[in-house]
Parts: structure tokens; C-alpha cells; sequence
DNA sequence: TGTACATCAGTGAACGCGCGTTCACTGATGTAC
DNA sequence: TGTACATCAGTGAACGCGCGTTCACTGATGTAC
């Protein structure tokens, strides 16, 4: 067990930090869920396991604080994404950049949305604003939800067969049909999504 | 340990079939892919833990036969639709079906598309042929791949949060997009998706 | 300023559990002669 | 027809492992007086 410091008295909080990075890391790196036990955490972060206590009562609380980190995360890096663009621009702008972070983090996003369905939800008013800006649907709120959901499959599936031979423009594929911009929409001009998304074809 | 009937000489595959129930329920009903041991797959044919050994040579194995079988399932289930329909109703209901197969056995869906890259390759060739038959994509196979990850979306996420309010119509509002109906398609005039499959709206 | 004490942040050994896997075995069923 | 034998279809005890969790503890840090 390597050495390790030992927190001041009232730093007692950073060891938290620590540990959801740990099991971020494990998570990301290791075997998936499965991989992030009290143990292997404990050793990642160079602790003893019964440390780990006051800080997550069980493994379960643990991983359910690393994916509502992520969540947040996720939903951060939606709120980024530009205001003063065209709103269609933005709404493939918050596809891709969602695309981006599933491909960057795949197994964090399928524990995201593994069970908890509270990730969803922030995503989901995101785009719905997103969508409503655009005027092109009858029910934005629907259809909005229809487009996460196809962004989940691409993204859920990419994430689990990585090496999978995905056609190039399969995200725009799914993005174009459920954001209704196809009807006077530009179906040819478009960002190309998922791959670059800071290179716009004009 | 209950009592149990030995199988007769040369009826010993016979264990392996009850295996491969006994694995499948466990998954269903259990706790998911972690529920899947062999010891607590033993216990429910009623078995000695290593008698598995002769049929499957690790827990693996066992769990990528119950997928495989998994997959044939579904594959078949999609073969039996109609084909004496308008091909744009067989679409839908080739939709439906899967929808429905997903909805009837979420676990085994999730355990389906959690790896093994294979389980799609025969739905995504049906789904492809019943778009083809439409003739209304300038790329079905590219087409017929977004459709099924928008059908998968939210089957997997169906499958996963089976109590969260989902809108009524949101199979329709997936599928109709990625089938490419909306200009000149029955926008208004179709079968109700994922829901009543044998009830179609005139 | 010094000192006794409380508290904080963690340690290390131990427990019981279910798991995968091994091993030598058993006893009924069929087969060779 | 009888009998010795091989094989099939499993059994049951045992192992080592990593896990979650408990318990009594330790030693540095801060606080009351």
C-alpha cells in the first residue's frame, strides 16, 4: 500500500473528491460497472478500504454520485454550446457536441443511462429548447424526445461496439429526419455531424 | 438440492437446453446479467454447480448462448410479420414487433445489444429489406441503420426506465421521421407503433 | 504560555459470503462376448 | 441367456479469491482552560 498524506482536520471533504475520481477512472478504464468495487477504488486512491464509509454508505450510493457527475457534466457541455448561432446551426451543434461526449466517455455513458433515468432529463429540456428555437415542430416537446432517443441509440450502440462498421454520415442520418428540418430545412448543408464538429461546410 | 430424474444415455443435451431456460429466466427476472452464475443457474435446473461444465465452459459462454438464442428469437419474430401488406404498413409493423419484443423481455433486450455487435446484423438486414421495399430512401442501407438505432434507442431506454412517461405517440414520432414518410407517406393515417400492434387505425 | 483532552481522518485485521473451478467419485445404462 | 465391463450423466466436498462490512485502534491536529 503506497504511502499516502493524510488530510488536514476539516480536508476531511477532499478524500470524496478523490474517491468519485478514482471510481470515474476505474469505471472509464477498468471493466465497466462491475469493475468499480469499494476494494478497487480503496486501492486506486491508496486507502484503505473501510475509509471509503463516511464519505459513500455503499457501492451502489458510489456510483450513483459518479454518474450524477457526469450528468452534470454532460449537461455543462450542452449549455456551452452557442447562442448566437442560427438556432437549426445550434440544434446539430448540441447533437454533435452530445454525440461527442458519449464517444469520448463511453463506458461513463452506459452507466449513465443504465437505470437512473434522472440523467435524461436535463438533456432532454436542453434539446427541447433547442428544438422549440427551430419552429419546424408541431410538438416540440415529443419530438425533441424523439431525437434524444435516436442520439441515445447511435450513441448507445457506438459506445458498446466501438469497432463497428458505422456508415460516416449515420449521425446525420438520424439527427436530420428527427429534428423535421428536412421539409425546407438544409438537407445538403449541413455541419457534418459527430465527426468535426467545429468544421461547418458552407 | 430437489431430487432429480437422470437424464437418459445419449439424452444428456438434454441439460443443456434446460440450462439455457434456466439461464434465461434468471436473467429476466433476476437482477440482470449479473443474476446469470452458474451456481445460481444450477440451483434453478436443480443441479450440481459443476454439471454445467460439460455444456458450457465458462459463465461467458453461457451468456453469449442466451443471446445468440435471444437473437434468433427476435429475428425470427420479425420474419413472421406479413408480407402480404402495403410495404410501407409492413415497415411499421416490422417496428412494432421489435418494440414489442423488447417491451416483453427488457432484460434480455439489454443483454442482447450489450456486446456482442451480432445481435444486430439480422434485424438491421430485415429492417433494411422493408425499407427497400418502400422505395423511399436514396441510401436504405444507411437509412435502415438509423432507423433501427432510433428503434433501439428507445427500446433500450424503455427497457431500462420502464416507468417514466413516455409520450403516447413517441414510436410514431421516431419511426415515421427515420422511415422516411413524412413527404407524400400517411403522416396522419397510420398504425398506432409499439402499442396496439394488432389494431390499426383506418 | 503550557497542557490535558476531544476530535478528526484514517488504518489493519478479521468475518462471512457467493463465486468459479478442481477433483475423485458413483451409480445407472447400455454393450461385447 | 448371462455376465463382465465401459461409458454416460451427473454428484459432493473442497480450494482459493475478491468482495462488502465490522471492529477496535492510532496518531496527528486543533481547542479549552
Amino acid at each position: 500500500m503506497p504511502y499516502r498524506q493524510r488530510n488536514r482536520r476539516g480536508q476531511g471533504g477532499r478524500l470524496r473528491t478523490e474517491i468519485l475520481a478514482a471510481a470515474t477512472d476505474l469505471l472509464d478504464t477498468g471493466g465497466g460497472e462491475r469493475a468499480v468495487t469499494l476494494r478497487a477504488v480503496a486501492r486506486r486512491v491508496g486507502i484503505a478500504a473501510p475509509s471509503i464509509y463516511p464519505h459513500f454508505p455503499d457501492p451502489g450510493t458510489l456510483l450513483r454520485a459518479v454518474v450524477r457527475q457526469a450528468s452534470a457534466d454532460l449537461a455543462d457541455r450542452l449549455r456551452t454550446v452557442s447562442h448566437h448561432d442560427d438556432p437549426r446551426r445550434r440544434l446539430f451543434a448540441l447533437c454533435s457536441a452530445y454525440l461527442d461526449f458519449a464517444g469520448e466517455h463511453p463506458a461513463r455513458y452506459r452507466a449513465m443511462f443504465d437505470g437512473d433515468p434522472a440523467s435524461g432529463t436535463e438533456v432532454l429540456r436542453i434539446l427541447t429548447d433547442g428544438l422549440t428555437a427551430c419552429h419546424t415542430s408541431d410538438a416540440p416537446a415529443t419530438d425533441a424526445f424523439a431525437l434524444w432517443l435516436g442520439l441515445h441509440g447511435l450513441a448507445h450502440q457506438r459506445a458498446v461496439a466501438r469497432s463497428f462498421p458505422w456508415p460516416a454520415d449515420i449521425a446525420e442520418r438520424i439527427t436530420i429526419p428527427l429534428s423535421h428540418l428536412t421539409p425546407g430545412g438544409p438537407t445538403h448543408d449541413h455541419p457534418h455531424l459527430g465527426r468535426h464538429p467545429h468544421h461547418h461546410r458552407r
